[in-house]
This record gives C-alpha cells, sequence and structure tokens, in this order.
DNA sequence: GCTGGCACTCGCGCGCGCTGAGTGCCAGGC
DNA sequence: GCCTGGCACTCAGCGCGCGCGAGTGCCAGC
C-alpha cells in the first residue's frame, strides 16, 4: 500500500502532465505543488512508484509520465468528478432546449459534448431493447406489398417492406392492424413476441402466410434495430493529440468508423453510471492509446442508450467525467419531455 | 498557347508527381517518359510552364511541383476518365447489392467509395426535392394528436407529430387519409402545394382548423427535409495527406464536420455529368489544399442526389473520377430497382 | 530549335559538442 | 528510519558546419 504523501505525489504528476504534456520532474513538482517535502524526498516517491509500475520514464533522465496503471488509480482513488458550474450547466440546457426532434437531439447532444471536453464524441441513439411500441401501422402500397411502419416511443420511425406471398385485401389489413395495436402498442419490445405468438390463428387460412410474414418481420426488425445507430463528432479534436500523431490519429480515426467497434466500446458501462476505460483496458488495438468515458442516459431512470467521449489517455479526466455526466443528465430530461 | 510537347510535360509532371509526391526534376522526367527531348528542353519548358502559372517549385534548386492552374489544365484537357476494370465492376455490383433498406445503401456506397478512392467520401441521401410522394399516412395517437408518416418513392420515411386544434374522429381521419392519397401519391414534392390548395374546403367547418394543421405540416415536412442528410466515411484516408499534415488535416476535419459546407461542396454539380473542385476553387478556406470530385446520381436519368470524395490537390484525377462515376451509375441502379 | 556542358544553388542528412533538466546515490541531520 | 542537500552522471534536443547531390539556368555549338 502506497502511503498517502505518495499518492499525492501521484496526483501531482497527473494533473502536471495533463495540463503540460510534457514529462514532470521532481523539482518542477515541489515547486507547483506544496508537497512540504524536497525534490530528493519527491524522487524516492517517484522511484517507488516507478518500481509499482504506476509512472513510467519515456527515456533515461528525463520527468515521469503516468502510466495507464497510474491513470487508473488516479481515476478510481485520488479524482473526484468535477461538477460542472451554473452557467456551463444553463448553457447546456438552452443548447439542447432547441432540439426539433431525435436527429436534432442526437446532433446537438454530440457537438456540445466534442465541445465541453475538446475531444471526440460518441452518442448512442436512443435504444429500441428497452423502449415500448406506441404504434403499429401497416399500409397496402400493391396487393402483395405491405408497408409495416413501427413507431417506438422514444420517438424513433423503422419501416420494412413486406412482399406477401398472396394478395392481401384492405379490410383483411385493417383487422390486422387492429389487432396488432391492441396487442402490442405500450409494450416492450422484449415481450412483443410472446404477445404475438397465436395471433395468426384468428386469420382464414388464406391470409394466414401473410400475416405470418408480416409479423416475422416486424419481430426482425425489433431485433436488427437493437443494433444501434450511432452519431460522432469533433474528430478535429484529433489533431491536439501528440505531436507524433500521425502514427497515433489513424488507428483512432479507423476505430471510429466501425459502428461495431464503437458499440462495443460504450457497451460495457455498469450499472453504478460512469465507465472509464484507459488505455490498453480498450479491447480494440487502435484505441490502446485512449480512453474512453462514457455513461447511460435516458429518458426515465432507465438508461435507453449510452455516450461518452474519446480521448487520450492523457485528458483531464475529472472535467470529462463532469461534462459527460452532464450532458447524460440534461439529454435524458429533453427525451423525457418529448 | 501552349505547345503540344509542353502539354506532354505538363501531363508528365503531374502523373510522377501524383505518384511519388515528391517534386520531379527534368532529368527524372526524361527517364521515366518517352518524351525523345533532352533534360535541357524539358526545363526550358519547364522554365515556360512555371511563367504561365502552371508549375512552380517548392524552393529554389528543387523539382516542380504541379499548382492548382496545373491540375485544372491536366483535368480538362489531358486527361479522361479512367474506366473501372470488369472485375472491379463487379466487385462493386457485389458489394452493392447486398444492402437491405437506404440507410445500408448509403452506407454501404460511403465504405465502397472510401475503400475504391483510398481518400474521404461524401454521400447525399437520395433529395426529397425532386422526389414524389409515394405514400402519406395518418394514425391517431389521441384525440386530438395525429402523427403524419410521408413515404418517398426513394424509400426514405418521414414522420412528424400533429397537435391539434380539436379532436378529431376516426371517419374524418380516414376521409383525409384517402383524400390526401388520392391527391398527392406519385406527384412530384414541388407540385403538392398547389394540388392541396383547396382541400380544407372538403370538410366540415369543425374539422377544417385541423385539416389545415395536418396539411401545412406536411408541407412543412417537404420543404424542410430538403436539407438533405449525409453520410462520410474514409477519413483514416486523411493521414496518407502530406508529411507536413498537422496543420492541413485539422481544418478538413472540421470542413467534414459542417453538414452546411460539404453540401455546398457537392452541390454545384453542373449537369452534364462530374464535377471537379480543385484547391482554391474550394470555396471553404479550411479546404484549400483538398480537391473534391462529385457527381450526381439517380434512379432514372435524373439526379436525385450527389455524391463524391475529397482527397488532396496531388490526386490520382483519372482514376478518382472513373471510380467515383462508377459508383454513382451503380448506387442509381439500385435505387431504381427497390 | 534542340543539345551537351558547366557553374551555381540550396535543401537534406550527418556528426559534433553543448546545454540543461532530470536522475540515482550517498552521507549527514533531525 | 526518514528526510535532505550535494554531487556526479545521463541523455534528448538544439544549433552549427559541412558535404552531397539533385536540380536549375545559361550558353555556345550543331
Amino acid at each position: 500500500m502506497l502511503s498517502e504523501r505518495r499518492l499525492e505525489v501521484l496526483r501531482a504528476i497527473v494533473q502536471d502532465y495533463v495540463g503540460t504534456e510534457e514529462p514532470v520532474g521532481s523539482k518542477a513538482l515541489t515547486e507547483r505543488h506544496r508537497l512540504g517535502v524536497s525534490p530528493a524526498t519527491v524522487r524516492n516517491d517517484m522511484a517507488v512508484l516507478e518500481d509499482e509500475g504506476y509512472i513510467a520514464q519515456p527515456h533515461t533522465s528525463a520527468g515521469r509520465i503516468p502510466t495507464d496503471k497510474g491513470y487508473r488509480l488516479f481515476v478510481d482513488k485520488l479524482a473526484g468528478v468535477k461538477p460542472m458550474t451554473a452557467p456551463e450547466r444553463r448553457a447546456i440546457q438552452n443548447f439542447l432546449d432547441g432540439a426539433v426532434d431525435l436527429d436534432d437531439v442526437v446532433g446537438r447532444t454530440v457537438r456540445l459534448l466534442a465541445q465541453l471536453t475538446r475531444q471526440v464524441a460518441v452518442v448512442q441513439y436512443p435504444s429500441l431493447t428497452r423502449s415500448t411500441v406506441r404504434h403499429v401501422e401497416l399500409l397496402s402500397l400493391a396487393p402483395a406489398r405491405v408497408m409495416l411502419v413501427l413507431i417506438t416511443d422514444t420517438g424513433r420511425v423503422e419501416q420494412r417492406m413486406v412482399d406477401c406471398p398472396a394478395p392481401f385485401g384492405e379490410a383483411s389489413l385493417a383487422d390486422l392492424r387492429a389487432r396488432l395495436n391492441s396487442r402490442v402498442a405500450g409494450r416492450r419490445f422484449a415481450d412483443v413476441p410472446q404477445l404475438l405468438q397465436d395471433l395468426p390463428e384468428a386469420f382464414d387460412t388464406e391470409d394466414r402466410g401473410t400475416v405470418a410474414t408480416v409479423l416475422s418481420t416486424l419481430l426482425e426488425t425489433l431485433v436488427e434495430e437493437t443494433e444501434e445507430r450511432l452519431m460522432i463528432g469533433g474528430t478535429a479534436n484529433l489533431t491536439r493529440f501528440g505531436h507524433d500523431f500521425p502514427l497515433t490519429i489513424r488507428p483512432v480515426l479507423e476505430a471510429l468508423e466501425e459502428q461495431v467497434v464503437l458499440l462495443k466500446l460504450l457497451g460495457e458501462v455498469n450499472d453504478s453510471g460512469m465507465a472509464v476505460r484507459i488505455g490498453h483496458e480498450n479491447a480494440h488495438e487502435g484505441l490502446n492509446s485512449t480512453s474512453v468515458v462514457s455513461v447511460g442516459y435516458g429518458s426515465g431512470g432507465e438508461a435507453v442508450a449510452k455516450l461518452g467521449v474519446v480521448g487520450p489517455t492523457r485528458m483531464d479526466y475529472p472535467g470529462t467525467m463532469g461534462a459527460v455526466r452532464a450532458v447524460a443528465r440534461y439529454v435524458g430530461q429533453i427525451l423525457a419531455e418529448s
């Protein structure tokens, strides 16, 4: 176990390094922080911290920089979440309040987050998994062609074309529409399959094939669209990554274009709230020199999707976490209102 | 007017520079191209080309590189469009054929284009301006709340919530729905306002307010959604931009995040087909060291949207133009089928 | 009008030594 | 036992000078 002072030294190193982007030495440390001890003592402490793997030297006789493990300790034990100031909160709220539809909410959120944190922002569209069905609509486009429109309580609309095995009359369509809605409207996606199980039996034999086709398309939509969409922004902030960044930036850009990677990235927010993934803790190789701060957000108490930012491991964790949390909270509010 | 051989020299310079990314000198030129003259002669030609502003030296006693004006001449007079090979065509078609819906088509297109050209791809969603209405659907969500769903022939779906001034019965709703569709289905967006002008008169006085509200929402949707959406991809290719690119890349990333800028970028494709914007020809400052190759695409003969790529001015114009044209053609086919 | 020859230019890479921040270690003091 | 000042050592970065070589412009001759 590290002594109190050594933890203090680690904190000071992290803070200074995040601020200056340069390896920090013992003398500079004692000058900028009131540690109450001499540089020599700090040097000893640093030697210990290095042995334990919390800090490292880029090369002999340079200052120290925190390792991933060092940042991890910093985030877990040494730093809190820096709350937003009142004006900042107001600005967030104002900015998000102007949104006119779901796309706009997500778009504004992503821009806001990128701007506040000066990093790359990633926002997942509200998920369908935990949402409920508001309405299902069926439109006859041709005798044997039906368009299925699914409207969710989060304001999302999905449509699918269905080619029917047999012509399907307007009356049957209206019947199906009514039965469908009375069964699933207001219900959760997860419950829908069960609720529709015996629906085809209510129809004439000749229509059963078509009904089954429509239903299976609906179920497919529910499942497929659970793979969420994402929006990202603030990629220009990648240029602030580091000096050597031709090599650093490329894999990050590549990773950011793969939805799957991103979804996984946000994926594992534990229920307690925020998740911070530091450097090599990220499964994806290209993101080994980045940290990800993510959090769930939702219209009620429950999280329906996630959002977060991707930045260099050398980031202002308390500030970033504060911004991410605040934005998530206000987006949740906006969604609840609409 | 430049002599035939001088044009040939310019072509050789552009080709070599695009290939090597290094200033090209007179000796190297005569070695790689069968110009039939000596380096000294080429030097004289180069001096002329430089006087005319087609090429420049990064610094005294280095080779020459083409200027924007040089590329312009190259594109206009010296180079054609390099057609895709048969296997490439097949690959494009196969890749696009797998798409399941509009989002997927656009997504695949953007990835394909980025991969083929190794540049940043931008694809505009099929526009609503020139498209036609396939169907308008009205759903009663509450006594005084109606959801309006607009389906276009390009497979796009837009929805809007309408708060009615007075409760609106199911019968009236069905009536409105039927009348609406009989008037506008299959018609062009631009014609819709006129077609609906006297529709409220067909309804009882008590319903007219609601009908008017619904109609104005529909018209708004048509106008608003004419502001198109975009998808971009291949930003990782920006890292291949140049050696000095910390400064180059940032404004480009910033520009790419502004939809407005991008739309303008694609905006001015003349009807003849492809547009190539070279360097300073781009209005947006951040894109002064990039070239944009764009083209319209559409499901019929008519263009409903645009797509293109953004790359360094030093790009393989014939190849890029070939790829852009081929992709546009196949996307058009796919859209026509669905 | 093309060519070979020639003198000149200048960016780039290399090696050098200096500087200064930073380190590890040690002996002495609280 | 822990902290401290002192000291020798290390090494990345920087500036400098130098030589190389690709490339140029010009000129006289064919």
